[in-house]
This record gives C-alpha cells, structure tokens and sequence, in this order.
DNA sequence: ACTTATGCAACTGGCATTGTTACATGTTCC
DNA sequence: GGAACATGTAACAATGCCAGTTGCATAAGT
C-alpha cells in the first residue's frame, strides 16, 4: 500500500460525491471502488465531516454526502481537516542543547512553515468542483 | 527515534565544521555529540560527500572536513544531496483506473512540485555560514 | 425484530528508517 | 612491517508509522 494515502482517497471520495450528488455514498461502496477497507474509508471521512466538509447518517440508506456546495469546497479545506503536514518538526519536546542545532533547527522551520502557508495557499484556490468539472 | 532526522543531522555537522575548520572531525565524535551511532553518521554524511560538500579521509587524523567555505554551501545543497522530498507522490507505477482520481491526482502532483521548486528555491538563499554567523 | 450503516477500539502486518554489530579497506605513526 | 585509527559497507535487529482487519456498540429505516 502506498504511504500517506489519505488525501488521495478523501479527494476521490469527494470528487464522486461531487459529481454525483443526491444519494449518500456508503463507505462499504467507496471502498471497494478505492480498493480499501470501509473502516479505513470511515477513519479518513470522519476527519471531514469533523471539519464540516461531509455529513454522515446511519441506517437504511444512509451513508455519505456533501455538507455544501462542491464550489465551496477546496482542495486546502481537505488537506487542512487531515491534518496534513509537511514539516514533521514536532520538536517542542526535543530540546536542542546545542546551542548551534537551536539556529539552524529554527532556521530551517521558518522557511518550512513559510513554505507550508505557501501550499496551503495555493491549494485554496482550486475547488473540488473545478477538478471534477462541475456544472454549478 | 525520530523519524526522518538526516537533514538535522546533517546540518549540525555541517554547522560545526563551518565554525571551527581546519581539523577534521570523526565520526564518533559527532556521533557523540548529536546522540546517535558513528555508522549512522557515516550514512549521512557519505551522501555529502557524493555531492561535492565533504570530504572524508582515512586513518590516523583523518575525519570529515567541508569540501569549500561555508559560504558556498547552501540549505538547498544538503537538502538535495540527501534526496529529500517532502512531496511523496510517486505515481508512475499505480495507474489509476478512475479518470476522477487522474484528474485529482494530476492537480494535486503539480502543486506539489511547484512547492518543493519553491522550497529549494528559498533553501538556497540561506547559507550555512549565514545561518552559523561564521565570519567569511 | 431485523437489516443496514456508521463509530470506535484493539489488534495485526507491512514498510521505512534508525540503531547495532562485524568486518574489510585504507592511512598514519612507530 | 605492524599496530592503531578512521572510513566504507553489508547484514541484521529494533522502532515507529500507517493501512488493514476484526469485533462490537449504536442508530436509523423497513
């Protein structure tokens, strides 16, 4: 399996929900379309709908569905409700004692939180409805 | 452990070869002092060596020393030397069978890359003698 | 009640990275 | 030449992360 899959498979699940509105997706559905497990499908999922993204509901025909508009969704939106990060510098915990590793440890995290804001910038000016060519 | 710590490592050695030149240092030593084992090191520091950074000598007063001033080795020089890559999608060899899932994936890659161009980019303005306040 | 679907916790297994050991190679000093 | 020292490298163990899996509780519709 490929590694940090996340984003990948959220995208997909949306783009379909996108593209096809109305009826709720099931998770057993979309996994076996994505080719994983539901579980996994309803770990990643759950994170959006915490984030306002998707709402989910039990039951006979129940399932998954867009909480709005494909158009006001952006890619930025789902990568920020994972969690997705790409400097892994958690190093609150690990102290430097080194006085030099401190400079060049808070050096290097500037730029990577600069470059991060950056992404997350870029990413905001698409919506999954003009990836997936929705008509509005 | 933490994961993926070669560019810090790598930058701490780097940074005290820059403020004190001229003797070499082994890699026990710096093993020592950044917590870790001499043959990690040795890892690490072998790729700098393939990128022109270092040079490595044998026996007795031998060790690692820059390979030119640290005034001409940026950020971007030991971060492209180690093959770090914070974009992590390597989709040449999972073909998606979904055209949704190409399209996203497709926007998505480009994104990437164009952030990781920007990061190098920005790595490559700060080098190690500015970030060691080493007086050239 | 029964079926269906999510929610969630616990566990397993694969994979990547770091850490460790062992040994070969090369260099310097005696 | 031989001893001491340092890198180079291969092989293996340990660790951590994450997808995958199982099991069961909960809720909603028929």
């Amino acid at each position: 399996m490929k590694r940090n899959s996340r984003l990948s498979l959220a995208l997909h699940a949306l783009g379909h929900m996108a593209v096809e509105q109305g009826e709720p997706r099931t998770s057993a559905h979309i996994a076996a379309h994505a080719g994983t497990n539901p579980v996994v499908v309803r770990r990643v999922l759950g994170r959006l709908r915490e984030a306002g993204l998707l709402i989910s509901e039990k039951g006979h025909a129940g399932g998954w569905k867009l909480a709005k508009s494909p158009t006001e969704i952006t890619l930025a939106d789902v990568y920020t409700a994972l969690d997705e990060r790409l400097i892994a510098t958690d190093n609150a915990d690990d102290v430097p004692h080194c006085s030099l590793e401190y400079a060049l440890r808070n050096q290097v995290s500037s730029v990577m939180e600069d470059i991060e804001r950056t992404l997350i910038e870029r990413l905001s000016k698409t919506t999954i409805a003009e990836v997936c060519k929705v008509k509005s």
